[in-house]
DNA sequence: CATGAATGAGCTTTCATTCAT
DNA sequence: CATGAATGAAAGCTCATTCAT
């Protein structure tokens, strides 16, 4: 204990590198905290335990630090996605995948995914960050079931591929949205409650199936 | 001269009611357009034709202007669905209208709609009031699926019911968003697109079904 | 005394035209006493007694201050000059009434003229309103000594006027900056002065010519 | 590599005379382009090629680093002036070749007149320097009408000697404003209309006299 | 000798809110 | 009832200046 203390590094005079993560960690969480306008640069810097001027020296305009943000957890979510689909499964199997992912992002980095949503969806100089990683995400769900239809040897007009990503989507984040809210609820438990809905539809549910997952 | 007077027609010492809705009209434009930061009281009360101060007398702070906003047209909202929605209808039909009164009133609102969700989710001191609203919401949703299992006399879960319910909504609320931007896009479209996602299932989707509105 | 005491105004809630006038003198005073950079906003206020929203209320940012001030200031000074030269007398006596206007008015507005010169001519947003201003004073001047060339029936080159009125207006702005420095200094013994060397050139004066002004 | 290093040809570990020079060589640019306030520290240091706190050890606070580049440029127009006045020489012969070496200098270092008069005239920290030199120039040409009455035999006061000297040099510095900004515009004319006007006065130039260089 | 890292202090500007008329 | 006048408080941003390496 008393060693971890006395070789404690003095925090003072770190490389750029680290400053910038540290100063990222903490805006993602104070904008989480409080959102975009409330939140002060003030209270970043306290929060990184920095002075502004180094803010503004290293990641810019709260403008520029926001974005910067944005652009680090949607990269961290997509990865999370992407990483766990494999491309050669069958359809429900990679959905469930996704799913897992994604909840599981979202249940890991609540603060991250609040700055996402919450935040970066209302404010247009923004939202064009948002819009595109949301249509990546869009894509790979669509190509997903894209690959299914053809796989099925059926005919789905691919507008309706889309437009059920779309829904798919906005369903998840809806959801992920309370999920951040309620740090007791399990990712997982999530993610199963999707799958069942967007897989079977209300009609099936509504006949009491029930979908599981093939490898349990 | 006094007679000009008594005549005149311009707007001015109107009853208080009438003067209230003018200035939420003007509020939720104005929130809508900018954002609730953003938004200035001097904006509003010049948008509404009146000085700033009988905003403050009548409405009172802007925390409190924006939650009557906010409460006036979630209360809208809720009643354009209730109203088409007819008890007594089989459970896919239910669902067609009250997918089809809630995008029509996001068409037709789209400033009350970007108010309601763009910024209000974001706000915490308003995210209570907006949670409500939801809630019940959802409990219009979750019933309607309630009543078509007893129909159908199966026995799905009723936390399957809720959650089913909340993917819905949140599907819904999702894509009412992206309807809110665009203005050319039809309201029934997206309503047709959401129910076949919703009722059939990514499954049943894939292999080519398509739901059909029984009345067409 | 007493009285004047009690009917003093309470210096509140002032019409919005005395107002701006009182922000505009303890601009000048500010600007004046301090530069255009050092002068800080706060100060400004202060000086004018009145809170600094009020100041950007009326008369908007530190810029559109400044070029409220140099323009008030120039119209005065312009003023102040063309209404004492009679268009009709002899050129010495144009010319003199034209100094001594001049010089009373840097004497009589000190903190004006240092708002003027010392600051606008650096700053390159106001150096056009100042470039303005002085080509109308030159103009004046070289239309001054156009019509006593004519007078004389003699066939000076225009351009050779323009630099002359430039000289001259030059050399009094250099001396009307040493004038506001010295509170003492008798600004008509200036206008004597600087009469002498401009009417008479270097040569006259070597060979101890003197100009009197013909109403002495 | 050993050689490389050796025979590198940077500009590295220069003596700090050379290192003084190049930075008020960089400081009198970014002063003149900027103006005092504007520049700032750390412009100047890359102008210069090399990092703050250098600036810093050698040449101390922003106010010294200023004050030297005044004093240097003063001193080089102080020079450039009496370098080219022989002593000897009749009057309007000096005050030619003075002219000339002003306009001269002026028209050679453009940046530097800027930072000389532009800057340092209105800043009060500064402007003490500023007038000792313009006091020594003052005394220059004082000197050199002085000479001419003792020549001529006449009694001009000393006082009007002194305050023609004043007028001339203010003249001389308002062209040299103007000059300063034109840098198409030829330094020998501005020297020539100027001596016309202050050698031979407003009134032989409206008779149609001109000055003519006696050794041209 | 030379520099990247760091900061205290200050400035302009905006805005919700309230008097006094 | 209605409004122009007025302000306290805070936010974003910059800069001269100095350590610690």
């Amino acid at each position: 204990m008393l060693a971890s203390v006395a070789s404690r590094p003095t925090f003072k005079r770190l490389p750029r590198a680290v400053r910038e993560q540290q100063m990222l960690d903490a805006a993602v969480r104070v904008f989480s905290r409080r959102g975009f306008h409330e939140a002060s640069m003030d209270e970043i810097a306290d929060e990184a335990g920095i002075s502004k001027p180094m803010v503004y020296a290293y990641l810019g305009s709260k403008d520029d630090l926001f974005r910067a943000c944005v652009n680090r957890e949607g990269t961290r979510l997509l990865e999370s996605i992407v990483s766990v689909v494999g491309d050669d499964l069958p359809a429900d199997e990679q959905l469930w995948r996704g799913l897992r992912g994604f909840f599981a992002f979202v249940g890991a980095h609540r603060d991250g995914w609040a700055v996402l949503y919450r935040q970066a969806k209302s404010r247009q100089p923004f939202a064009d960050d948002l819009a595109a990683l949301r249509t990546r995400i869009v894509a790979v769900v669509a190509g997903m079931l894209g690959r299914a239809v053809q796989a099925a040897r059926t005919s789905a007009h691919e507008q309706d591929l889309t437009a059920s990503a779309y829904a798919l989507v906005g369903a998840a984040e809806s959801i992920a949205d309370w999920l951040a809210d309620h740090p007791e609820a399990d990712p997982d438990h999530s993610a199963a409650r999707l799958m069942n809905f967007s897989w079977l539809g209300a009609r099936q549910l509504l006949q009491g199936e029930l979908w599981q997952p093939s490898s349990a």
